[in-house]
DNA sequence: TGTATAAAACTGACCGGTCAGTCAATTGAG
DNA sequence: CTCAATTGACTGACCGGTCAGTTTTATACA
């Protein structure tokens, strides 16, 4: 039993680790120009390996689409565990996905890639649903507690949250084209912008103005 | 001399049949699953041709991204053009990217496509740099007249253009996920979030509130 | 107008390269 | 010895790009 144990862990560590490997050659490269070759390459493992322990290339997508999805998830819900304020926990959602410059361009290229399957393949967009639907419980529970102390003004639920959700997105997708600005200038300005439309402009003005 | 017109002329509209094809092509397929032979069909077409009027497949590709581009920007500028308020050209400006389903589907994806491949290829980066910050130029000289009026409140420029942006970007993106809502819901949204921070609410509050 | 000639437009078979997936052979732990 | 794990050579399908050849159009001339 003790033996069983020991090869199931064995076996989910192989797996973990092409999972990792394919995510970080999907973030490099784009799903259609990542080879097996270059996944085993990279978990230092033989390209028969790879269909070893998946499938499909197909397999190992989704694999590391749901380990990326379930990483980002518990990666926010631990970050807005942490602190009770409304605001602050808007801003440690915010920033559970703003992290730095390399991670953050690593999931953002993975998860564009992902959406783009996901709009063609019936496996990858029940995926990609469901990972949006699951972040969206955090910032919907955050938004409704921010409301209710009234750290927020009277907003509707949905485009509170739909407003956050399509800033995160859309300021990172600005980040990769502007030459002008840093990271951590579109990280600040999606928490000013985010707090400013929550709060009606009554916390951070001061911010704004420097 | 008249003759020679001609040719041109005929040689320009075959381009643009091609250009037209690879754009559809894109948006429903993705880039790399797009083959030479599926534009040559949809464009009515020989492979050869293709290849005849084009030097490679990734420039055809490129024309097709410049079009879009050149297309959605003149639609922008014609939108914005027969209004006079900022509020109403705000609403001309997300409404003309913002059409209808079957448009906006076919505009996001291919969009997304050329985004994703503007990240790993030089020659589609500027292009898409280029577009980004012409449609920006729109956006800034409305917020810019909003303020000067009073129309909009007191905000900072480049946090307003780029919150307009990010949030239609990210607001088509949750269309494509989520199950609940129309098309329709979805531009209103837009509508109403960007108006409701440019103004600080002071316009739409009865809207919001049904 | 009809005919000859040149040029441009167009075609699809073909080539070379790539890659997902297969499988027979090898390794090594128990 | 047994069997799961591992390998990489191999296969067949696919595709971008080439090119020799065909068709269409324009031009020149009688």
């Amino acid at each position: 039993m003790a033996a069983k144990q020991f090869v199931q862990e064995y076996e989910d560590h192989r797996r973990e680790e092409l999972i990792k490997a394919t995510y970080m050659e999907v973030a490099e490269k784009g799903y259609s120009n990542v080879t097996l070759q270059d996944i085993a390459l990279r978990a230092g493992v033989s390209k028969g390996s790879t269909l070893y322990y998946f499938a499909s290339k197909e397999d190992l997508f989704l694999g590391a689409a749901e380990w990326m999805s379930q990483r980002v998830q518990n990666r926010i819900v631990d970050a807005v565990a942490i602190v009770e304020d409304p605001i602050e926990k808007t801003k440690a959602l915010i920033n559970s996905l703003f992290t730095n410059a390399q991670e953050t361009r690593n999931f953002f290229l993975a998860y564009t890639d992902f959406v783009s399957m996901g709009t063609r393949n019936k496996r990858f967009h029940d995926l990609n649903a469901r990972f949006y639907r699951s972040c969206g419980v955090q910032d919907r529970e955050i938004i409704e507690a921010g409301i209710e102390s009234g750290a927020f003004r009277k907003l509707d639920i949905e485009d509170a949250t739909s407003m956050l959700r399509a800033l995160v997105d859309g300021l990172m997708l600005q980040w990769f084209f502007s030459s002008d600005g840093t990271f951590e200038d579109y990280r600040r300005r999606c928490e000013r912008v985010v707090i400013d439309y929550l709060t009606g402009g009554s916390v951070n003005k001061n911010d704004a103005e420097v």
